[in-house]
DNA sequence: ATCAGTCAAGAACGACCGTTCCTCAATTGG
DNA sequence: CCAATTGAGGAACGGTCGTTCTTGACTGAT
């Protein structure tokens, strides 16, 4: 009984996502969700406690829609390297908010410092597989995050990562 | 003639800079500011102009005095490799307001983006310089970025970086 | 000693923040 | 078809935001 929902609430963390990935925590304000979101206020508050529970429902959504889908395609794939070099490009969108939430959400909120970790451990063990040395990975994995970072500064060339990769390939065993 | 200052504006700077690095731009009130530096809003705002302002003073301050320096430093060292791998260890503290600047206010403002963009290109020239290969300069500046990225989430191996480093070291020219 | 000029001190501004409340519309079980 | 239940709509809450205004204390030149 009662009034069915008139909105989608997948679509809605999508959105959440979409918008927390462009821009800072703060930066986000629950009128910017509301408008953007079209969903009024009140079920906003029903459905996700709070405009933190919001967020965290939009991280966790695009961990496990966004990223895990990427690293999965890097575990089984036939041909790693092409992977590897897909994730060192930079023009992608696929980790904004992993990036925003290790830089400002992470030192403040526990609780994404630990849904951080995890994914960031996973990408570890994902690049691990895929490189000659497996002992560089953490580090590829930072130069990846890094890449991503660099371009929202603007001017980066797409493919500075592959320089790297080659250079690492053509090197290893 | 007047009252003189009865603050050091360097100092000032120095510690709005510390702030800022710590907590994303929004997450620093002017309240925070004047509480923790000392200085009366109407002096701040005298002096600054506006919060903005007082940021991008920080901001400049902080390029100038904490991360030229390390690029000076590793432009002229007689050990590049040495330098190169202080600067992949991932627990110091001097690019934190280079990164969130990076990821949260380059985006939004533009006088922001142009000077990180600015600084990205010299630590890329300066990485350049003590590597075999120059081309994977970008990409190890991104490593360097990430590196520190990966700390403010807590949990990483402070070395990390090198092992990438005499990777690329053992194999190049 | 006086006066112009600068700074310190803190109250106060309107705007916006995240959140809650109250009322009405829509739906389904009896 | 009516009662019960739930979502939609929108005003409103206290608090905090960045910024400004008013008042008084201090200083150096006249």
């Amino acid at each position: 009984m009662g009034r069915p929902r008139a909105f989608d609430e997948t679509e809605v963390i999508r959105a959440a996502a979409e918008l927390f990935a462009s821009r800072a925590y703060d930066g986000v304000s629950v009128d910017d969700l509301v408008t953007t979101l079209g969903v009024h206020r009140n079920s906003l508050y029903k459905v996700f406690g709070s405009k933190r529970g919001l967020y965290l429902a939009a991280l966790r959504w695009y961990l496990a829609e966004r990223v895990s889908p990427v690293l999965a395609e890097l575990r089984t794939t036939a041909d790693p390297a092409a992977g590897l070099q897909a994730l060192l490009t930079s023009d992608r969108d696929d980790l904004d908010l992993l990036i925003l939430a290790v830089v400002e959400r992470a030192p403040a909120d526990q609780e994404v410092a630990d849904l951080v970790a995890g994914v960031l451990r996973e990408v570890d063990a994902a690049v691990a597989r895929a490189l000659p040395a497996e002992a560089i990975a953490p580090a590829l994995t930072a130069t990846i995050l890094g890449l991503r970072l660099r371009a929202r500064a603007g001017g980066t060339a797409p493919d500075a990562g592959t320089v790297l990769l080659h250079h690492i390939q053509s090197s290893g065993t």
